[in-house]
RNA sequence: GCCGUUGUAGCUCAGUGGUAGAGCACUUCCUUGGUAAGGAAGAGGUCGAGAGUUCAAUUCUCUUCAACGGCUCCA
């Protein structure tokens, strides 16, 4: 007999061939049918393995993001049946679960294989599973995996096994397939009541793109036909307030084929949005001891060959500027940092005047690759809310912690509260690709480190995603399809400072290198307002919204009347249109509420009588008459 | 950059080997209307660009540009 702990601490003596399913069963038959897999110690076990040993046991559900896991992968090996039913010969890359839902990669042999083959593909799921079909596990040696796949000719699951050791290999069968899988799985193919295949990719086998290229096909599957629905319905509203979308009908920017790809317009009610957000950021540094700067969209090569931008991306760049001038070479500029070495090393620093925060809006240009742009989360032009901060060693945890400050005030600000923090470090392996020496390295992760820890950030760390000049912690935020961006940005640099040679004199006179520490709290405003569209679904907060106010007056006869009000309202810095078409009230309104302006005035006879304005709020209708004095009160609160 | 899909009016989209259509938007006229679409008429297209096949191409083929979905990359 064995010893089971369950999670709420009772203890179930069995025999060593029970299962969690069979567990389950005991606690109760609705519990046993919604089970999919088992936690086991630390361990996702299949329901249906014998548990052998003693062990805590947790049973896992639909609710578990361990057992949507298992219902997914097992969902993969479902659509490679059904695929495989219907294209005998076909050869399988990986088939893993995701965020949400699944994928496998497939080698079709050449075949093309397009998008409306999918319903096929689906049907053939459901029917495999009305047949309920179990999976089953089972340990094989590796000579014998090497065996199967041989023979089946699956080159991709082949190297695969190679990669793996002998008695840790596991196969998976279900119906009338065997997949190389360490699982764990579901208990059989009729527990997945709702199927969606969803699209269809190229994917490089193992992410190389110097390997062959497979089909990558998405799907989805639920435990119930509603939750499918109710999760295309949500994949419709995620599709409608899509930046890119949004940004058209709001009339926000565009794009366009004559000026270029990735280089985003912006229309004047987006302009509008740019310029609050900037001059709410430049309030905010000036009051933290930031001082602005600008700087011209070029520099010469020479510039970049010290800082070390040319070298390591100037084959992948926007080809250089050339002159009438023999030899002379520009560039556009890529960052904002090396300018601004040179602002610091315009003159002799005293220590003094450290920390030095050197601030621009900059503009930078970057040549991404063409499949990478979106909208405005990747552009090739952009603008970044850009900061350097020159200072000594022992400046940068406190500089970085108010840095960090800045970020949170601008994130709660604009309503953003899931966004997580990634502290980006070295690769632990491979520190050749990194410039800068190891003690240095060590002191910026530390100092990172200790000031997100004390600054109670929710933070990940990810040894290898740091810069090639120093490691960086960067706030990421999701946008409405779940694809998670970076926004703001904070990174170390040892390594500028030393390129350009930048002093200052210390207390005891004598010379020393400052610390640079880049930073910008939005990222790039593109960025950062494409995001922000979605977020809001285009109804931005009162401050920042382009139009804050329509005026739509009954008739033409209360033209005049909407005139004052407007100028009046802007006497106090509201920003209003008057809406004067011809057109009957109820259309005015209805654009008015399209355009998501957050508040409408409507205007008429009784109005103009009594001085007074009817007050519509976007989404919420009428809620009644004030005097203009009154509303100006009623707009400042709502501001805040 | 790679694979796949798409490209027709300002927007959303039908359609065809014999040089194009709808709804909305736009313009004009009528209507002067009280909280989410008043009525009528009109104008608007090198059918993404270039080449080829054909008596004839928006439609078929190739090239190219762009967008979208991924992959790879990302200072």
């Amino acid at each position: 007999m064995i010893n089971i702990t369950l999670p709420d601490g009772s203890v179930r003596q069995c025999t060593p061939e029970t299962t969690a399913m069979e567990i389950a069963r005991q606690i109760s038959e609705g519990l046993a049918r919604n089970v999919l897999a088992a936690l086991v110690n630390d361990e996702i076990w299949d329901s249906f393995r014998p548990l052998k040993k003693d062990c805590s046991l947790k049973l896992l559900t639909w609710d578990d993001k361990e057992g949507k896991y298992a219902f997914w992968h097992s969902s993969a090996h479902l659509m490679a049946e059904a695929l495989e039913a219907l294209y005998p010969g076909i050869k399988f890359g990986i088939g893993p679960p995701i965020e949400n839902g699944f994928y496998y990669d497939v080698d079709f042999g050449g075949k093309p294989f397009t998008a409306d083959q999918l319903e096929a593909v689906e049907n053939k799921m459901k029917e495999l599973t009305s047949a309920d079909n179990t999976y089953s596990r089972r340990e094989v040696s590796k000579k014998e995996a090497i065996e199967y796949f041989t023979q089946k000719g699956d080159q991709y699951k082949l190297e695969l096994i190679e990669g793996l050791e002998d008695g840790q290999i596991t196969f998976y069968h279900q119906g009338n397939f065997t997949d190389l899988c360490k699982g764990p799985h579901i208990p059989s193919t009729g527990k997945i009541k709702a199927v969606k295949l969803l699209n269809i990719a190229g994917a490089y086998w193992r992410g190389d793109e110097k390997n062959k290229q497979l089909t990558r096909i998405y799907g989805i599957t639920f435990p119930k036909a509603k939750e499918l629905s109710e999760y295309l319905f949500m994949l419709e509203e995620a599709k409608k307030r899509d930046h890119r979308k949004l940004g058209k009908e709001l009339e926000l920017f565009m794009f366009s084929d004559k000026v270029g790809q990735g280089l985003p317009i912006w229309l004047p009610r987006g302009t509008m949005i740019r310029e609050r957000l900037e001059r709410y950021m430049r309030k905010e540094q000036t009051e933290r001891g930031y001082v602005q700067v600008v700087t011209p969209h070029i520099g010469k090569k020479d510039l970049y060959v010290t800082s070390g931008h040319y070298e390591k991306y100037g084959k992948d760049s926007f080809k250089p500027i050339h002159t009438p001038e023999e030899g002379e070479e520009f560039f556009l500029k890529p960052m904002n940092c090396p300018h601004h070495c040179e602002i610091y090393g315009n003159k002799p620093r005293s220590y003094k005047e450290l920390p030095l925060r050197i601030a621009e809006f900059g503009t930078v240009y970057r040549y991404e690759q063409s499949g990478e742009l979106n909208g405005l989360t990747r552009v090739r032009g952009f603008t970044q809310d850009d900061a350097h901060i020159f200072c000594t060693d022992d400046q940068i945890k406190e500089e970085f912690k108010s840095v960090i400050d800045l970020v949170m005030e601008v994130f709660i600000k604009l309503g953003f509260e899931n966004y997580t923090a990634q502290i980006s470090l070295r690769d632990k392996t491979n520190r050749e690709k990194y410039i800068g020496s190891d003690s240095n390295w060590d002191k910026a992760e530390k100092a990172i480190s200790e000031a997100a820890l004390e600054k109670g950030l929710k933070t990940i760390t990810e040894y290898g995603e740091a810069a090639f000049y120093g490691p960086k912690l960067d706030f990421m935020v999701k946008d409405a399809i779940g694809r998670s961006w970076q926004l703001g940005t904070i990174q170390v640099d040892y390594n500028l400072p030393e390129r350009f040679e930048l002093e200052y004199i210390t207390s005891e006179n004598t010379k020393a290198r400052p610390v640079m520490i880049h930073r910008a709290p939005f990222g790039s405003l593109e960025r950062f307002i494409g995001v922000l569209i979605e977020h809001c679904n285009g109804n931005f907060p009162l401050w920042l919204t382009p139009d804050q106010v329509a005026i739509l007056p009954i008739s033409e006869k209360y033209e005049e009347f909407a005139k004052n009000i407007l100028n009046y309202l802007e006497k106090y810095d509201i920003r209003g249109l008057i809406d004067n078409r011809n057109e009957k009230i109820g259309r005015k309104i209805r654009d008015a509420e399209m355009k998501k302006i957050p508040i409408m005035l409507i205007i008429g006879e009784q109005e103009q009588e009594n001085n007074e304005l009817s007050v519509r709020e976007h989404r919420t209708g009428d809620i009644g008459k004030m005097k203009p004095e009154m509303f100006v009160e009623y707009f400042k609160n709502k501001l805040i």
